[in-house]
DNA sequence: CTCTAAACGGACGATATCGTCCGATTCATT
DNA sequence: AATGAATCGGACGATATCGTCCGTTTAGAG
């Protein structure tokens, strides 16, 4: 029996919540195990962290690229929720980007960025998610510059790298943390207009 | 017969010369054929690039890590010879750090550092021409808080994971170049006392 | 509770990569 | 030019991974 869902739309039926919990299990099993093992990582090994079978990964995504590309999409929405909240309550442009990469390097573990390693985000939906947290760093990069804190010449690609590179899972450990921790400041020391 | 070297140790022969420059030929391959397919590049792909047979490659490396090792360590000690030069002739310790990170920035191409994915170095050679390189790394922060120009708090660890990253293989073009001197030039304006 | 479409999972044949082994080749020496 | 040790290269058996296929299980509508 049909079932009409919100937008208008028909569908057979509602998604079943028993695949929508394999989805996310998958997608977070299968972050750590690039982190662990590498892209190359078996298809195998995602499914039995996941605790499903490789049939299940397979009909997700029919290839290794569309997985990737889902892990792509989920870090960036991610990364926009966090950019929301940061710019939210900061009293500067430059606090929010603090706030914006330091949740981000706290996030690292359970993101795959294209500096990672991982490829480009490919599809649709992947890249409008991209544009989305472009647009939103711009618009922070704007303010500190009427604000007079950030030099104009900076963009957001600049932005866009150092977070993605800072939240490269890299090395555990407080040695590290310390060397993002400073490496943010000196950025953000620099990038006041002289 | 026996040949006597300049060391004044005994071999029963000098290397041959097309030896040398196979190995040659085969660290170059392999760090250009990483950087296009991956760590996990077959063997074999890497040895057709390189003109030599997968028996050659397995001569050399008898083990994949050890090739990987092999790469790393010839990095650093190109990033050895960089720094030396850049240090040489700089009037100010900022201008030395700007002089090296650029030239490795130039050298991306051309090398596997553990920030690109790549292990970290195991072979003992690779591991001293890495603490070489940081003892460098630190005359240069030694010299820069003393002229007052570095911060006291820089740490070699920052200035060896900024280089190792801005090194990535990354996307080639004009854009990403920019991007790359920008954030080096902020960083650099950050490292001031204040 | 019954029923059905959707989802599951893992065995399996096809394919790709590994790393060894050895006959052929080539360089350095005399 | 002759010699022989070092080097070469790729065929080959062993192993690992891929991605499909289908009998079984399960959520959820009625």
């Amino acid at each position: 029996m049909d079932v009409v869902s919100g937008e208008g739309t028909t569908r057979r039926r509602a998604p079943r919540t028993d695949a929508v919990q394999n989805r996310e299990r998958l997608a977070r099993a299968a972050v750590a195990a690039i982190h662990r093992e590498g892209l190359a990582v078996p298809m195998a090994t995602i499914a039995k962290d996941a605790g499903v079978g490789v049939g299940t990964v397979y009909r997700n995504h029919p290839t290794r690229d569309d997985l990737l590309d889902d892990l792509t999409r989920r870090s960036f929405e991610l990364m926009l929720t966090r950019i929301e909240a940061a710019t939210d309550d900061a009293p500067t442009a430059v606090d929010a980007l603090r706030g914006f990469l330091t949740a981000v390097v706290g996030d690292r573990d359970a993101m795959l960025l294209p500096s990672t390693g991982g490829p480009a985000p490919r599809g649709r939906e992947a890249r409008a998610a991209q544009r989305e947290l472009h647009t939103r760093i711009r618009a922070l990069l704007d303010r500190g510059a009427a604000e007079g804190s950030i030099r104009r010449e900076v963009e957001v690609a600049d932005v866009a790298w150092l977070g993605a590179t800072l939240a490269q899972p890299g090395r555990p450990g407080p040695t590290w943390d310390r060397v993002c921790r400073r490496l943010l400041e000196t950025y953000l020391a620099g990038l006041a207009t002289p």
